[in-house]
RNA sequence: GCGGGUAUGGUGGAAUUGGCAGACACGUCGGUCUUAGAAGCCGAUGCCGUGAGGCGUGAAGGUUCAAGUCCUUUUACCCGCACCA
């Protein structure tokens, strides 16, 4: 019987030979796997986490069976504000309550067997990490990547704390659920929107599955058009659009600006509703994200009293609303506005009776009905009522627009994208400081590279200030010191990194983790590379995943490391719920402790159970029972010593079943298929268990191949059948192709469609000596007396139709 | 609104290019062992039907000798984005 017993004897004899550490001088081929390093919450580990690592774990043992020298590392991402909020609630210094929680999750994920390299562990608070966090965002700075911006940035009233766009998707908090509004604050940015063509193009180079890269590139959101500018009427000024359909420039009937928008200060004294306008303004400022995409079906606006546009194709003089389905975060914060080939524009229009004018019809020439919706959908459609592109196509029409603006510089062809630039500062105490000084003679100064890291100073309390001032300002002594470039009395940089900063460059990090002089050495970073296989949730694609490849391109741009791109493949484990098929959470008191089920069961049981439960890639609820049947497999596993003999029983079908087991089970490891691979070994089993006695050959092979699932009970049944040294350095058992084949083939014969007979053919059969032993088959006589054999299909070696009426 | 995904027995889930639907497991039932029970081992188990046979992969059509798989229409649920100009 296997129990805990075992898991405890092999966790000691693993860690005593330190067999799962990597070494970075090795003549052998590299193996890079990777798992998202989990945040250390003082709820422990969860068996999601579970879930997670095991599927690198698996691919990780078998490679090193392989002969490969496999880096697997683990490491801690432990910024960040519940812990922080727990210091606030308690009074008890981050720094100890994360080394508690590491302390905990190290001892839970020890418990587990996972085969880490203990030796490279990272945990993304401590300073001699952080401190290369700081490098990087000195070149960031240095590069004029990191810039200080005074703009609208969302804020979360509940945590006090900016977010970034990635952070405050759908208008809510990541954190704590609470709506988010727009505050004007000066703020650290970074620009990843120079980096938006390299992360798109970088897609093509790497094995991403197919809904991470459309997610990745939904989330850039690329649009290529045109930039117009329009002309203010009387006016010198002019008012710039961003437009995807310049074809349909003479179909303009008004232009909106959002309520933000700087022209209307510029001209306040000239706009006789002004008031009104600002009232406006304020109205729209007051709705939430929520309410001005439920409230998008009844458009609103004020039309700007004293300005008019001019059309620079056909000089038409057109009004200027302000509204707030224009965005002043998208484009220039400014539209041309197309009712008849605009739904949008269109609603609009229909509201405030403003004119249509349609300029792209049918492809048959006819107009179409613009009463009730507009005409957006004009694939095939022709361009009329446009001058001096009537009867082009639409692409043909848009491309000689651009041409046309291009040639009298009213516009120029653009491309825009839907990601902004990263907003990267918290107003907390848990995390990095930004290395920045500002002086009043020198501005905003870096710190030498010599000075780094730039520790956190000690504080009284972690409250951030009513208005959202980071904790750090309070404290005077660390706040005040002196400029790196003029020597004159200067301050910090009160505000600190976000959480992605520290996660976004971890993978580089374990390649060398204690190096002092840089990031990694340079062998390390050439030697390891990128990672080979990178598993993770769905829930990081357009957060961690988007902002470390920013980084590590940025890295590559600027010589650091040899890559463009951080993971040559990645792959998503699905969630497990709760045993009400409901997502598990404390509230629904559905979650799973993974401590109990190792404990009562053993590691391997939540081993194999976490893999058998399903497809990696999709959700699954627990089972209690499901365990149960995993337990059960690992004690047949476990009873097949007493039917291993030293005599000599070998068989052709035994054979068969083993080599066929290996070639399956290795097949679907490398596919992440590991339900299969082990309902594959469950079947060999069986077989096993049908004889009378097995000898060492067929049982040998099966412990190595399930060694990557069960690594405690198959090195205890190893060790049992004194096969010699430890599974762990065995070598990856190898099929042979010849004894899966055999003579004599089983092939189902049907009649309509319908199998009614199977019949047995040499293997090496022919489609005509097949078909005539199908046709003379006594049993299936019946079947077809008196009817007329219309045809007879036969697929080699798969099945045959006889097709009679 | 747009984009993506999922739907298979009582349950979790299997099914290469269209080629035996339901592998494997859970549960249930039966047998064996036992004073008895538990565990173990062996067997049965999609549905209807005594049977022959018929029906079956969310629903409705279609293509095909053959459809869970391809095409059209449609329903429910899940995920992502969301006035993207």
């Amino acid at each position: 019987m296997y129990d805990k017993k075992i898991d405890e004897k092999w966790q000691k004899i693993w860690a005593e030979k330190n067999c799962f550490h990597a070494v970075n001088n090795s003549d052998k081929e590299k193996f890079y796997a990777l798992i998202e390093f989990p945040y250390p919450s003082g709820a422990g580990l969860h068996v999601g986490h579970a879930r997670a690592f095991m599927g690198m774990e698996v691919l990780c043992r078998k490679k090193r069976m392989e002969g490969k020298n496999v880096l697997f590392p683990i490491g801690f991402d432990a910024f960040g504000l519940p812990t922080e909020n727990y210091a606030i609630k308690t009074g008890i210094h981050p720094r100890i309550v994360t080394d508690r929680n590491i302390a905990k999750f190290t001892e839970q994920l020890k418990s587990i067997g996972f085969s880490f390299d203990w030796d490279r562990v990272i945990d993304t608070t401590d300073p001699n990490y952080y401190k290369w966090t700081q490098w990087i965002f000195l070149k960031l700075f240095e590069n004029g990547l990191a810039y200080k911006d005074k703009t609208y940035v969302n804020y979360c009233p509940q945590c006090r704390v900016i977010l970034a766009n990635e952070e405050s998707q759908g208008g809510v908090c990541d954190r704590c659920d609470s709506q988010i509004v727009q505050k004007e604050k000066e703020v650290w940015m970074l620009k990843i929107t120079d980096y938006a063509d390299k992360l798109l193009e970088g897609l093509d180079e790497v094995n991403f599955p197919p809904r991470v890269r459309l997610e990745q590139e939904n989330w850039i959101g690329r649009s290529y058009g045109a930039e117009i500018d329009f002309s203010l009427a009387n006016k010198e000024d002019k008012l710039t659009v961003f437009t995807t359909r310049p074809d349909t420039l003479f179909g303009v009937t008004y232009m909106a600006i959002a309520p933000e928008h700087p022209l209307l200060e510029k001209y306040k004294d000239e706009i006789k509703n002004y008031d009104e306008i600002l009232a406006y303004r304020n109205e729209a400022a007051k709705k939430s994200e929520f309410e001005r995409v439920e409230l998008s079906k009844n458009k609103t606006g004020v039309k700007v009293d004293g300005l008019e546009i001019v059309n620079p194709v056909n000089g038409k003089h057109v009004p200027l609303w302000v509204t707030d389905y224009v965005m002043m975060g998208y484009g220039t914060g400014a539209i041309m506005a197309v009712p008849a080939h605009d739904t949008r524009d269109f609603e609009f229009a229909k509201k405030f009776n403003i004119d249509m004018i349609q300029v792209v019809a049918n492809s048959n020439g006819e107009e179409v009905s613009l009463e009730k919706e507009a005409y957006t959908d004009i694939e095939d459609g022709v361009i009329i009522n446009s001058d001096f592109i009537n009867g082009l196509s639409v692409k043909d029409a848009k491309a000689k627009m651009i041409d046309y603006l291009v040639q009298n510089n009213i516009g120029k062809q653009k491309k825009n994208y839907h990601m902004k630039d990263w907003a990267f500062a918290r107003q907390r105490y848990w995390g990095e400081p930004v290395p920045i000084v500002k002086c009043e003679h020198c501005g905003l100064v870096p710190l030498k590279e010599s000075d780094l890291p730039l520790t956190l100073p000690e504080v009284e309390d972690f409250v951030p200030g009513e208005d959202g001032e980071s904790p750090l300002a309070k404290v005077e002594s660390w706040v005040n010191t002196t400029c790196p470039k003029c020597g004159k009395p200067a301050k910090r940089e009160t505000d600190t990194m976000p959480q992605w900063a520290g996660s976004s460059w971890y993978f580089l990090r374990y390649m060398d983790p204690n190096n002092n002089d840089a990031i990694a050495s340079k062998e390390a970073l050439n030697y390891w590379k990128n990672v080979d296989c990178y598993n993770g949730g769905m829930e990081h694609v357009t957060r961690h995943l988007i902002y470390s490849r920013f980084w590590h391109r940025f890295l590559y741009d600027i010589g650091v490391v040899p890559t463009k791109e951080p993971y040559q493949k990645r792959s998503t484990q699905g969630l497990i719920l709760g045993p009400d098929g409901n997502k598990m959470s404390k509230s629904k008191g559905n979650v799973v402790n993974p401590d109990d089920i190792v404990k009562e069961y053993g590691a391997d049981t939540l081993r194999t159970y976490i893999l058998f439960i399903g497809d990696y890639g999709m959700a699954a609820p627990w089972s209690e029972n499901g365990v149960k049947g995993a337990k059960k497999f690992l004690d047949r596993v476990m009873r097949i010593e007493s039917l291993v003999t030293d005599e000599d029983c070998d068989s052709k079908e035994l054979d068969k079943e083993l080599n066929s087991v290996i070639k399956k089970v290795s097949q679907d490891y490398e596919d992440m298929k590991y339900n299969t691979a082990i309902a594959a070994m469950m079947s060999y089993v069986n077989v096993l268990y049908k004889q009378e006695k097995v000898s060492k050959k067929y049982v040998k092979p099966l412990l190595q191949i399930l060694n990557p699932v069960a690594p405690h009970v198959t090195e205890e049944l190893w060790q049992k059948l004194n096969i010699g040294g430890y599974i762990f350095e065995s070598k990856w058992p190898e099929y042979d192709e010849s004894k899966i084949v055999s003579d004599v083939i089983e092939i189902p014969v049907q009649i309509n469609g319908t199998v009614r007979y199977r019949i047995n053919v040499p293997s090496d059969s022919d489609e005509k000596e097949i078909e005539k032993v199908a046709l003379e088959t006594p049993a299936l006589q019946n079947y077809m007396n008196g009817k007329e054999v219309k045809k007879v299909i036969v697929i080699k070696s798969k099945i045959v139709n006889i097709v009679i009426g």
